[in-house]
Parts: C-alpha cells; sequence; structure tokens
DNA sequence: TCATTAAATTGTT
DNA sequence: AACAATTTAATGA
C-alpha cells in the first residue's frame, strides 16, 4: 500500500463536512477486505462499525420464518449502511454477505456518534439517507410476494439507482448476471432469461459484466 | 500497436 | 451443473 488513498475524503458524506470534522472521521475508520462469499456479519451479531463499500458488492440479507431467503438490498462502491444499528448500538437484523471480493471502509461507532453529535453536515446526511432508504423499504414490503423471477430481477437492477443511496450519476451498474442472480435470489440461468426478455420490453440493455438501465421508472414498479 | 493467451461472462441445454 | 461462444484484460513481441 503505497499511496493512501483518501476514502474517507472522496465518500458522499464528506462533502458537507468541516476540515476538522473530516480529520476526525480518517483517524477513526479503518479499511478491511472480505473474500468473495464471506460474511461481514451475521443477523444478531454486534458490529460496531458503520460501513461502507470501497470497491466491489455486498448484499443485506435475511431468513424469513419459512426459510425463505429475502434480499433488502445490494451495496455497490460508494454507498454506505448500518447506521441504524449503529445509531441504537444494537445487534444487526440482517446478514451482511459480500458477493465477490470487496474492500469495506469500516467507521467506528465512537467516531460515528461523535460525528453525529458534532456536525451538522454529517447529521444532515443521516437524515437523508434514512429517509430515502425508508422509502426503498417500503416500496420492498410487497417484495416477496412477487413470484415471477422476472419481477425480482427488475426491482434489483432498479435499486441500484436511487441517486440518494447509489450518488454515482451513472445509467449503468457493473455487475455480472451471477450476481445479480444472487440478489435477487434466483439461479444463473433464470437470471439470464429474465434480463432477456427485460431488454426485449426496451426496459434496459445488457452488456458485458454491466446493465444499462432505459426506462428506471418502469422496473421499479415491475410487476409479474 | 497488434497478436496471442488467459480469464471472466454470457447464452443455452 | 455442464458446455460452447463471446468479450475483456493482460501479456509480450
Amino acid at each position: 500500500m503505497g499511496t493512501k488513498e483518501d476514502i474517507v475524503g472522496t465518500a458522499i458524506w464528506a462533502e458537507e463536512l468541516t476540515a476538522e470534522e473530516l480529520d476526525r472521521a480518517r483517524r477513526g475508520t479503518i479499511e478491511k477486505t472480505f473474500a468473495k462469499g464471506s460474511y461481514i456479519c451475521h443477523r444478531g451479531d454486534k458490529l460496531d462499525y458503520w460501513t461502507g463499500v470501497i470497491d466491489g458488492l455486498a448484499k443485506i440479507s435475511a431468513v424469513s420464518s419459512d426459510g425463505k431467503a429475502m434480499t433488502f438490498a445490494g451495496a455497490t462502491s460508494g454507498s454506505w449502511f448500518g447506521e441504524g444499528s449503529v445509531l441504537k448500538g444494537e445487534p444487526r437484523q440482517y446478514d451482511l454477505v459480500v458477493l465477490r471480493d470487496t474492500r469495506l471502509a469500516m467507521m467506528h461507532r465512537a467516531t460515528f456518534m461523535w460525528l453525529y453529535d458534532n456536525s451538522r453536515g454529517f447529521s444532515r446526511f443521516l437524515v437523508r439517507q434514512l429517509n430515502e432508504r425508508m422509502g426503498q423499504f417500503i416500496a420492498t414490503i410487497e417484495y416477496d410476494r412477487i413470484l415471477s423471477p422476472r419481477a425480482r430481477v427488475a426491482r434489483n437492477v432498479s435499486w441500484f439507482f436511487n441517486p440518494v443511496l447509489y450518488p454515482t450519476g451513472k445509467d449503468a451498474i457493473e455487475i455480472s448476471q451471477e450476481e445479480l442472480g444472487l440478489l435477487a435470489g434466483v439461479s444463473r440461468a433464470v437470471a439470464n432469461r429474465a434480463l432477456q426478455d427485460l431488454e426485449e420490453e426496451g426496459l434496459l440493455r445488457c452488456e458485458h459484466g454491466r446493465i444499462r438501465v432505459l426506462k428506471l421508472e418502469r422496473l421499479k414498479r415491475y410487476e409479474p
């Protein structure tokens, strides 16, 4: 690690912080790498870090009482999550799994709380992010009732284009069909077929290792 | 810069 | 899960 990249300084929430706050954030944030398929934490663990994806792909999921696996969200480079559990200081309610080799930035809870208490810019960001997540989750409540694999794939794709949660501003996401299948809870073959159907409908375009979105609104509301 | 090779991704069964 | 086809990335002439 020769040149240290400024992980914290380039984070979305860093824009609104003062120099002093930024410095504090840097000192309280570590970097960690997770191998493909490994767990960042299990449901019930106490993970005292606020977590951001530097590079890679993670999924936030849980297993319902009847044993059905549910994915709540995917997290790509630049997205931060876990503020709910950290704020409350309570155990995680979800499993966190990385779908490919992933580098994470992890901010200590003490640092997170300090910023929350002392930085106007930081708490403003938190409110915005929590609000956005709330909206997304409400739209997701009916997710497990959606039977059509195509709809599951469509909505999983659309989630990556929330401008607040994923501020990349791009109209394409770099993700393989296999990884998307893991997110949507379908096999790669099914994901492949679903994507072809969605492309046929003109909602997106499949490229190599990436998916370009054409009709985001329709993907968000796709029904079986 | 171009050609060759390896690795990853996709499409199909 | 296995297979072939295709694209990308990496390598070196």
